[in-house]
DNA sequence: GGAGGATTGTGCTGTATCGCACAGACATCT
DNA sequence: AGATGTCTGTGCGATACAGCACAATCCTCC
């Protein structure tokens, strides 16, 4: 992680482009702008966070880790959101790892700052609560798709979600970095993206993933997709997905 | 559901037990006993809340349905907790059918007196926030469980988040029933209750489970069991599993 | 006590995915 | 250019579970 000099566009991410100017000017000075790199892990589960994260550019996964080494992810959260839910739920620590899934950027603010704005109540409380269930209906529908869907629509699912949090169409991922995120096979990723690749729909080149039709991997993703994706909408007045912005 | 005469005993609730004389006291006008039979439904997906309820001896299973009829459990409301989170939160639904997975009883409390409440900030507040984020994790643990756990272990897992939040060691669920909740066949609920029975952790008959070796069934369990347990007790002061209590 | 329905038990085939092994392709660094 | 490590592709058997079919058991209600 890197503190950057500038204070770089913390409109990117959309909670606190959600909120009024004044109160934003309420707590820009509050923010502080970071970068991080792939791999880069905000916490440990059980850690103690001493900030919560606005991501710009970067996107972070929330992946549990099993005692036999295993992994799984329960959600993505990007320029939709804040890492760091529990400060104002309480907990100040999860169960889960948060980790750079993409290089980038985003806003930090110390735990108290947070936890001291959210108890005014008003607008910014509003905003943090409404995303906390936004993001729970996406925790639920992954558990559902784990149980329910075959890999080829849930890394459909993965890489939508993952495309919507993103300015550009490529993702740069390896099968083995999706794989840990999926909980499957490093195999089973490889052929479901060759599949995804022989209808067109991505690319499939060492290291990267690029989307080249959209429509289509919508078209080849189950159903929970939208279910999320419109809860956001209407939880916080857009959807996050990049076909309907 | 039948709107009951007398009160109850609201306190068998951990939420509301865990309030002070002075708060309860504060709401008590506010609550309203009901009960519910198997398989009565509070919410469906979508549904605008207008109450929330806080389970007694009851137990609530929430479970999203999918297009063509499948169904899967997210998560578990008994006496630890509140079913309609999200009047709180701010979206006023949520994507999934809260229906009554064990009959029982409730406390009933109208959506905008709770939202009263939670806007004082308070104890109350902060109680429900941090329920919320117990139900997050075992939300989120039933995702990770979904992935990587044979069904054995899952529904053992289910037995004792179930058993934790009732009275007795007697179950009424068909094999069906729990199929639907885990998101599985039948046949499997039933090859996997046989495998635990012939282990002497339950007995297996017509429509009734009966625990019959609690330690013993939390050997069998993945660890899924323990993370949720150890974080309710960490977030809300007490686990919610019986062996321990 | 007989009929009918609900629940459980069992067997079969098909399939998705796992676990493992290894080859080929590519990237990087010297 | 060659060495080395990383990433992807492929093939195999094993396994867990799905989907389907149907028998056996039990419960309830006339």
């Amino acid at each position: 992680m890197t503190i950057l000099a500038d204070f770089g566009d913390a409109l990117r991410n959309f909670l606190l482009a959600a909120l009024s100017a004044k109160d934003f000017d309420g707590i820009k000075s509050d923010l502080e702008a970071v970068s991080f790199n792939l791999g880069d892990v905000l916490y440990e589960s059980g850690d103690k966070m001493d900030y919560a994260y606005f991501p710009m550019t970067a996107i972070v996964s929330m992946l549990y880790l099993m005692e036999n080494g295993a992994t799984a992810e329960i959600g993505i959260i990007g320029n939709d959101g804040i890492v760091g839910l529990s400060l104002f739920m309480g907990g100040d620590a999860t169960t889960s790892r948060a980790i750079i899934q993409s290089s980038g950027t985003a806003m930090r603010m110390k735990a108290k700052d947070l936890k001291a704005e959210f108890a005014k109540g008003g607008r910014f409380q509003e905003l943090l609560l409404r995303y906390t269930q936004a993001l729970m209906t996406q925790i639920s529908q992954t558990a559902v798709c784990n149980r329910l869907h075959p890999i080829e629509q849930q890394l459909a699912r993965w890489l939508l979600l993952s495309h919507d949090r993103l300015s550009s169409d490529k993702l740069i991922m390896t099968h083995d970095l999706i794989s840990n995120m999926l909980g499957v096979r490093r195999e089973g990723v490889t052929l479901a993206a060759q599949k995804l690749a022989k209808r067109k729909l991505i690319t499939n080149v060492r290291g990267t993933i690029t989307v080249i039709d959209r429509q289509g991997l919508e078209g080849a993703v189950c159903e929970c997709y939208k279910v999320v994706n419109d809860e956001y909408n209407r939880l916080l007045g857009r959807g996050i997905s990049r076909t309907f912005s």
